[in-house]
DNA sequence: ATATTATAATGGTCTAACCATTACAACATA
DNA sequence: TATGTTGTAATGGTTAGACCATTATAATAT
């Protein structure tokens, strides 16, 4: 007949408060929030209960503390690393494989890539052609530049997700990216083949975005990273292969 | 000369340290830790402080707190609802425009159902066209069942997603949805030919999943998508129109 | 003018209570 | 005996007030 009382916690009530102020444009990026007495007073709560509530939206990524004189709550501006973390976590406890992350990548990537075809400006072309040059460079630069060139292929990557002018696809781009490179880490100093066949990769790539020819540009983004991924995947077995052999 | 001495603010420290346990698998789905009251004395610090730390663990979905005799800090099995969240305060916040929700679900929606193609069961496709026959029926219903059958064509989609076996495909899109909906919320119900209209896509795209083709079931998805885009933003175009006038 | 030092505001932490919820045991009742 | 009720104690939720640590800024000394 009737309906649970309403159970919030207070800092919950509080955490709610806050996050729609702040997702409503009510508090805008670089905001101070007052300070936790004068906020204590505000909500009427203990300032124990306020703490908490903070402390969530500081994880959630929507303010920063500050220590200090001058110091306080302030408003953030959001970025993708919540999403990162989370992906982070999932991959950690092994929920999301390497595998599953690898293909989302390859698809994601073609996404991007074919909608960079669709919408690039000349000005796109050249600045990206301008960062392709800086990748020829670290190949003829020899061993010691090979991590300046993934470095610059990433850029060429994120440089696209702009290029196809959707915020979406940078963040979810940019915490893909976060999450491969800090798991295949070990793995990513390349062999001089290999940094000719990505170079090429991302030459035909450019060329293919530069024609507008969405449907090409997409599969030639998808295989170079599924090419990508397997090399990652061969060394990793090879070094589980050692891994065993050495504890025989 | 000197690096800064380490800063860990003391929550943190524990927040580490749990988190550590729990991703090294020391502490497993299920297990309950210590009462807030014997925690606070194996760290040695306050229970307000180790409360904080709680709350962050919580936030991060690593443990769910619960109440009363019995109760405490269980370990939580890791899900992608972190990401989720993550994923929606960066639409709700970055200024996505409609468009670009709009325009990241026809791609995602495009991937899932190429990738369902590829991977699809016999039980897979019976399952989905189960709901198929639901929605036939919604539509059979007349007016008194269009939410249902946007319930339902929400749940085709979210079903490909899990047949194309990638957890990531799921939360995404699920996220994608949920922020999708809460926008379009008013101009979701539909005219009947519209209805027969989305039917027909669906029961088109199902097919070409049934039959493997990849990449004419990402076309038809898309367009798909596209449609149910264009009668929204038809109508957001329309509410505009009136609000025009009417403040004349 | 520059370097140093004091000041005060702010977040970080602690202590010690009491309130609210809940599983379970003890008890009462049919 | 079986079942419903009530009490109890453990646990998280909240409060209050104090003191510590950090830091921007003002005051002071050189």
């Amino acid at each position: 007949m009737f309906q649970a009382a309403k159970q919030t916690k207070v800092f919950q009530d509080v955490v709610s408060q806050i996050q729609e102020a702040i997702l409503d444009g009510r508090l805008k990026t670089g905001d101070v929030l007052p300070s936790e007495r004068q906020l204590k007073d505000m909500f009427n709560i203990s300032r124990g209960t306020l703490r908490e509530a903070l402390r969530v939206l500081e994880q959630k990524g929507l303010i920063e503390i500050k220590l200090g004189v001058g110091g306080g709550s302030v408003v953030k501006d959001l970025n993708a690393d919540q999403v990162s973390e989370g992906l982070a976590l999932l991959i950690r406890s092994q929920k999301v494989s390497l595998n599953h992350l690898a293909e989302f990548r390859e698809d994601v990537e073609g996404i991007v890539t074919a909608r960079a075809a669709e919408r690039h400006s000349k000005a796109d072309i050249s600045g990206i052609k301008a960062l392709l040059d800086k990748a020829r460079k670290c190949i003829d630069g020899g061993a010691s530049q090979r991590n300046a060139f993934i470095e610059i292929d990433k850029q060429i990557h994120m440089t696209l997700a702009e290029v196809a002018q959707n915020p979406i696809y940078i963040s979810v781009l940019h915490s893909v990216h976060e999450n491969i490179h800090r798991y295949y880490d070990r793995f990513l100093s390349m062999e001089e083949r290999e940094l000719q066949e990505n170079y090429q990769d991302l030459c035909d790539i450019v060329e293919a975005v530069e024609k507008g020819q969405a449907d090409h540009a997409r599969r030639l983004a998808r295989d170079h990273v599924r090419r990508f991924n397997q090399y990652m995947k061969h060394r990793e077995q090879a070094e589980n292969e050692v891994t065993k052999v050495s504890s025989d």
